[in-house]
RNA sequence: GGUGCCAUCGCCAAGUGGUAAGGCCGCAGCCUGCAAAGCUGCUAUCCCCAGUUCAAAUCUGGGUGGCACCUCCA
């Protein structure tokens, strides 16, 4: 297995630190409102890594955060004049549902803010101790960036001497214009926790580091985690504090290799609230079948930046239909579990930095040779039994033909007009008996006009959804 | 302004020193009552310039053009 290490920039073989096992962490949302596209690339990515990694035979540990303490949470609350909780609740099930609905498996620990604060004012109280981090007057603690000899190296960043005067002016609490809070005071009566700094809440960047030391870390471990990964955007700052903190706060470093992921964006510019261009999952998923969004998102290597438009998107569910095709035509024969020189091939492909185009092109070519096959004359017995081995083995590694594939193909076709085109399918075949060719294309014409397409086979007529 | 990434067929996209994968679209054919689906065949020398090398899309230098981060962000 190898994976680009976003810090080191380069491809590594990957070595866990303990024979056969991973422990992931991953960067989750901050749920105070939909989920877009982006959070789907993401938990996209670290759930096929996951998945790769166990077909690779380990034992992984993955662990995503649910960050449930955040201003944008409570700003939220007040607006709507509800509670956090409510709120949080909301959205942390929203996602979990539309996560399902793109095949994302839930992480094996799914550790929330609110969940994890003895952790987090234990690793501010190491920190002060050690003389990484002070408290204000204020009654705010932050981390002291000087303290730490390591600071930036793992963004690569240089202090940019400018900008450094302007922060000074603006923020006198602190000692440099780069250190950032570990603990917030709050004054007024939203949201707080007590702590032995007095009443506040924690800072975004903490966190993390202190539900990795909680649920993931060993002490005697030289890293606190195998993998640590997430969006592009969080290398700086995010997760050069979390290491900062990590690495003052306790007797180890963060993580062994760094994984983060491209973004998604929409005709070429970012989404953001400020162009007003966010493309919420939830929308996505009315239109299109969520397993077409997790192909479409998954379909070009994780680390590049992924320009999301409908015209592409189109031609990943053609490709995923072929998929599904195949598998209509094997539908209910039974499996068998040998593993066959696809699979191996399939997997040192995803192996290799998760390399999915590589392993989309050997899909693709699996498909014709098994087409091929079964158009030619003869039983293929093993070449079918081989064939739905390798279809399920492709279902279980990269999460691509999960449905029913006559299911798959009446995506969003409301039942009664499904009877309809049954009903005139049925007179259609009645019509082509009797070599009725003009009656029959006339009824193709009226199935053709629900925004169907059919196919005659052997085994009959089907209808598949454009 | 600082830091970094990217540029491969009409479109999407692998390949990072050894002579251009795959998909979509298109064209031709097989199959089909006709279609659809499926199958077969055909379709690029890798943004520009210079250099290193027996050999470069792949390395180096210089352009040009995109993009990201530096503030909350997946």
């Amino acid at each position: 297995m190898l994976i680009f290490d976003s810090v080191q920039k380069t491809k590594r073989k990957f070595i866990p630190l303990e024979e056969g096992k991973v422990s992931l962490y991953v960067c989750g949302p901050t749920v105070y409102d939909d989920a877009h596209l982006g959070h789907a690339k993401s938990a996209l990515v670290f759930d096929l890594l996951t998945r790769v990694l166990t077909a690779n035979g380990y034992d992984v540990t993955y662990a995503r955060n649910i960050t449930d303490i955040d201003d944008k949470i409570i700003k939220k609350a007040q607006e709507a004049n509800k509670d956090i909780k409510e709120i949080t609740d909301f959205y942390t099930e929203a996602f979990h549902k539309e996560m399902q609905a793109i095949g994302v498996s839930l992480p094996t620990i799914e550790p929330k803010a609110t969940e994890s604060l003895e952790a987090m004012i234990e690793l501010i109280t190491k920190l002060i101790d050690n003389k990484h981090a002070y408290p204000t007057d204020e009654g705010d603690v932050y981390f002291d960036t000087s303290s730490d000899s390591e600071y930036l190296k793992l963004s690569h960043r240089v202090q940019d001497e400018d900008d450094k005067l302007q922060r000074v002016e603006s923020s006198s609490a602190k000692k440099n214009p780069a250190d950032f809070a570990l603990w917030k005071s709050v004054k007024d009566d939203t949201i707080t926790f007590e702590s032995p700094f007095g009443k506040g809440r924690p800072g975004w960047h903490l966190e993390c580091s202190a539900m990795v030391e909680k649920h993931l870390a060993k002490p005697e471990n030289k890293f606190a985690v195998d993998i640590h990964g997430g969006g592009a955007d969080l290398l700086f700052p995010h997760h050069e504090n979390e290491a900062a903190q990590t690495r003052c706060g306790t007797n180890h470093a963060l993580a062994n290799y760094w994984m983060h992921n491209g973004f998604v964006n929409i005709d070429g510019e970012k989404m953001s609230k400020s162009l007003g261009n966010s493309f919420f999952l939830k929308d996505a998923l009315k239109e299109y079948d969520g397993e077409v969004l997790r192909f479409y998102l998954l379909s070009t290597h994780y680390r590049s930046n992924f320009n999301f438009n409908t015209e592409d998107l189109a031609l990943s569910k053609k490709r995923l239909d072929k998929i599904y095709r195949l598998k209509k035509r094997l539908f209910g024969l039974a499996q068998n579990s040998d593993k066959t020189a696809f699979q191996d091939e399939l997997l040192t492909a995803l192996s290799d930095d998760m390399n999915v185009s590589l392993a989309l092109a050997l899909i693709d070519e699996m498909i014709s040779t098994a087409n091929e096959a079964l158009d030619s004359a003869g039983k293929h017995k093993q070449l079918k039994k081989e064939t739905i081995s390798n279809l399920a083995y492709i279902e279980k590694v990269l999460g691509f033909g999960v449905k029913n594939p006559y299911e798959y193909f009446q995506f969003g076709i409301e039942e009664d007009t499904k009877a309809k085109i049954d009903m005139l399918i049925e007179k259609r075949d009645e019509a082509k008996k009797a070599k009725d060719f003009e009656a029959s294309d006339k009824l193709r014409d009226e199935i053709l006009a629900f925004g169907v397409n059919i196919m005659d086979t052997p085994q009959g007529t089907f209808w598949e959804k454009v």
